[in-house]
DNA sequence: ATAAGAGTGTAACATGTGTGACACTCTTAC
DNA sequence: GTAAGAGTGTCACACATGTTACACTCTTAT
């Protein structure tokens, strides 16, 4: 019985590792004896758990296989700024294992129970070399980090919740539809946008009542886009 | 005569590229046959030239062989916020060349006149695959840009100008010395932490007044460590 | 020496945001 | 159906920072 599970335990594991980015384009059985030709293993977490402190030593990739993990900056008022959340098949630290410090910026915290896969670097570096596909799917990764991180200062440089909320919806805008879907509570946005909550419902309130925007639920309906633009081209 | 002049020029061109972090660990010949077997041109900038505007394309690598460029980001009331600064022989935009966007996050301009290597995308992603070393180290960079702008945004996301100032302090601050000495003037200062430069004197004051520093031009005494390093670990 | 320019100290004021509190709605599980 | 929890709207208050303005020092070039 314990046999049939490992099996099926297995079998899903690699179903999920098929469809994550530093596998694309490698078949199962690839990834099978990539995966096999060097050390790893598999560990549970559970609710709450906290993976990883900011500052610590990253040693080994990590990539998650079920649930959810999200990594967030302690201030030292004690307050945490929410950075981002990681769903399967995703990876974690990409951009932190190699480089001059390779140091968690963020505490890995768990948002459900779950499982990651665990590769040591040692072992991950030879894997990264033992297939080019593998190669290029990582540079990928790391740089689309970079680029993650990038955006983020460009949340943080603005001064005003109403320019951040008027980028954030310029750039969830898809021309053609008015519709802006928030997929994410109004107490999340504020996690991310790294502004206290009843100050961002302050100011949606705001731009509702000089007919901006229409807020309902998890839909945005952008009512005057010239002014929403003008707040940040002015 | 031009022709010595060329020489000389491509002699101090390979010198600046074997001290390149892309280029650690290889021969100035290894460098010369890479880049030869590629395209690329060397192109001349002049002080104040823009080089690529924030949300343009990157389409190649570049690298500082002389002189000195910046990455300032530009809010929308038209104020810029520095982001670093780019001297030789470092890469620039190393971090957006791949990945899924691969677009400028800043604006790149020239703080004085100078000279950059031009190798295309294409041209330099087989410069990449043809020299495991060059590969080794380009991965360092682009984790190390990564592991830059998540630094960065830990001085973003501290509140008070205080707070910044002292982590600031403490990051410049080498244990056995209390002078720390700031290469720049109060306004660049300002400039950099992204605060008003009247502001930021303010502050400086009201922290002299609390007896916890005393800055002196470029010089700031340490006054008192613990009390600074509990700004931050309340 | 003198003028010009950059950098600095400081003040009064306006404003945007965090804080803490409370009531209310909506969802979910039992 | 009901209780518990999460999410939301809103308020009064405190406070840190930006703004604008002016005077002062220091450096540099003429």
């Amino acid at each position: 019985m314990c046999d049939t599970l490992t099996i099926f335990v297995k079998k899903k594991i690699f179903e999920v590792l098929k469809v994550s980015p530093i596998f694309k384009e490698l078949e199962i059985e690839e990834i099978n004896s990539l995966i096999n030709n060097c050390s790893h293993q598999i560990k549970q977490f559970s609710n709450k758990e906290v993976l990883a402190y900011s500052g610590e030593k990253v040693e080994k990739a990590m990539i998650v296989l079920e649930g959810k993990l999200q990594g967030e900056m302690i201030d030292f008022a004690g307050n945490s700024l929410k950075i981002e959340e990681i769903d399967p098949p995703q990876m974690v630290a990409a951009a932190f294992l190699y480089g001059p410090q390779s140091i968690f910026p963020v505490n890995l915290s768990a948002l459900s129970e779950g499982k990651i896969l665990i590769i040591y670097k040692n072992d991950f570096t030879k894997l990264l070399s033992s297939d080019q596909r593998v190669l290029k799917n990582y540079l990928n990764i790391v740089s689309g980090k970079a680029q993650f991180l990038s955006q983020k200062i460009t949340f943080l440089s603005f001064r005003t919740i109403k320019e951040k909320i008027a980028y954030y919806l310029l750039q969830n805008y898809k021309t053609g539809n008015q519709i802006v879907i928030i997929n994410q509570s109004q107490t999340g946005l504020a996690g991310m946008l790294g502004v206290a909550r009843p100050s961002l419902a302050r100011t949606i309130g705001e731009m509702e009542a000089e007919q901006l925007i229409r807020w309902d639920r998890n839909q945005v309906a952008i009512l005057d886009l010239k002014s929403l633009q003008s707040i940040l081209g002015k």
